[in-house]
DNA sequence: TCCGAGGCTGAACAAGCGTTTAATGTATTG
DNA sequence: CAATACATTAAACGCTTGTTCAGCCTCGGA
């Protein structure tokens, strides 16, 4: 049973394996258009045994889908179980070993889809936790619509990096821990200054909204 | 000379410019790989027609490109001169018009390139001066680095939207007014709220950034 | 009236794509 | 050892793509 290994041994990786990491590889640097014969000459095998393995170029696709998924599963579960010290900025030094895999989520988010709308639900969930327990602490505002309030800031966040990314990819091979840090270094400060101070020193919009939207007027509908 | 007109009397567009909107429909509506073919059929020419006039497919990306910077450009010039009274949401409205623009518009900016940054970096802009008449008038609170905090809002608000569309993407064919419409039913609360009130109670971790930016902490580097 | 330039078409071309297929090697099983 | 199953490849297939080409039609100018 156990001799009945057929995992090459010059390689720690099944071949079927190595196809997926060279697939997530050339989607992430290439974009999702990338053809075939790209993903097994990186691999360092033939056309046909990538269709043979997977049966076409979508379900490669969806594959490489449900492995990205899990491994985000995974690191998110291990930064939870390890909560790090410094919290986010240690996280950002992570980023390096992942650079991979986010170039992947960054054209699968670009395209839209199931991993996208799924993984960014899931982000929707975390932040809207995240406030609810910031709520609870005292540290965070309620809100008047907490649910949409998450959406809200979750759809900022990470829409932001997606605009900073997509405009800084005139180079063939994007650099995401660059970007990230570049994200960091700059947009902190603002981000801290609006969401401490606000950004609107009166309340007139935000009152005359609330009238608004309980008396909306009256149009030719 | 007057009467040296090649104009088909039967429309009151070239056969050029009629190519030229038909492909940028068909670029918003089916994305940015469609094909020739799909285009000539819109248009109602053969597919060599389009070859014939602008060259070559890239070419005609290209065309389409200046051709909505200029109408973007248009647009903004005529809201300037004539500013609606209602603002924001008499503009939505007019959104409708517009529709196949900004399909177009979604598809460039999720690719990336030139007219994407150019409009991206005019947008920036604009936020910039907004924010810089609002602080003059006294309705926006001053930042300690303003052009950073107009590239966040920018990005930001540019970016959710981009979300937002992305993740409803499933159906073929986006309607961006009704998108555009449920952003503002959703997330204009949120976004006076957070504008208005701030996001955090307390002063700590703004406060803490700005002892972190003064005094970084030394590093192996 | 004739001519020629240009808008325009339908068919064809060359290249690239994902995928199929037949054949070869290779290891495991009985 | 023979047989079976599987990994693997090179070549080719069918299809779609952007683009080209030869010829048609139309219409303004001499």
């Amino acid at each position: 049973m156990s001799s009945r290994r057929k995992v090459p041994p010059d390689e720690d990786l099944t071949t079927r394996a190595r196809i997926r990491d060279a697939a997530i590889a050339c989607f992430g640097e290439k974009g999702l258009g990338v053809t075939v014969r790209a993903i097994a000459e990186r691999a360092g095998v033939s056309p046909g045994l990538v269709i043979h393995h997977f049966g076409s170029k979508a379900n490669l696709r969806k594959v490489c889908d449900d492995h990205v998924r899990q491994v985000v599963y995974e690191i998110k579960k291990e930064s939870v179980s390890h909560p790090s010290s410094d919290g986010m900025l240690r996280s950002l030094k992570e980023i390096d070993k992942y650079s991979g895999l986010l170039a992947y989520l960054f054209r699968a988010m670009q395209e839209g889809g199931e991993l996208s709308r799924h993984l960014y639900e899931a982000m929707v969930a975390d932040v809207e936790s995240y406030l609810e327990l910031g709520v609870r602490e005292g540290t965070v505002r309620p809100s008047r619509d907490p649910a949409r309030r998450a959406r809200w800031l979750a759809a900022n966040g990470f829409g932001s990096i997606l605009v900073l990314v997509t405009m800084q990819q005139d180079t063939e091979n994007p650099d995401f821990s660059q970007v990230l840090r570049d994200w960091e270094e700059q947009y902190v400060l603002p981000a801290l200054e609006v969401y401490t101070e606000g950004l609107l020193v009166d309340r007139t919009m935000l009152d005359g909204y609330l009238v608004y939207i309980s008396d909306p007027p009256e149009e030719e509908r």
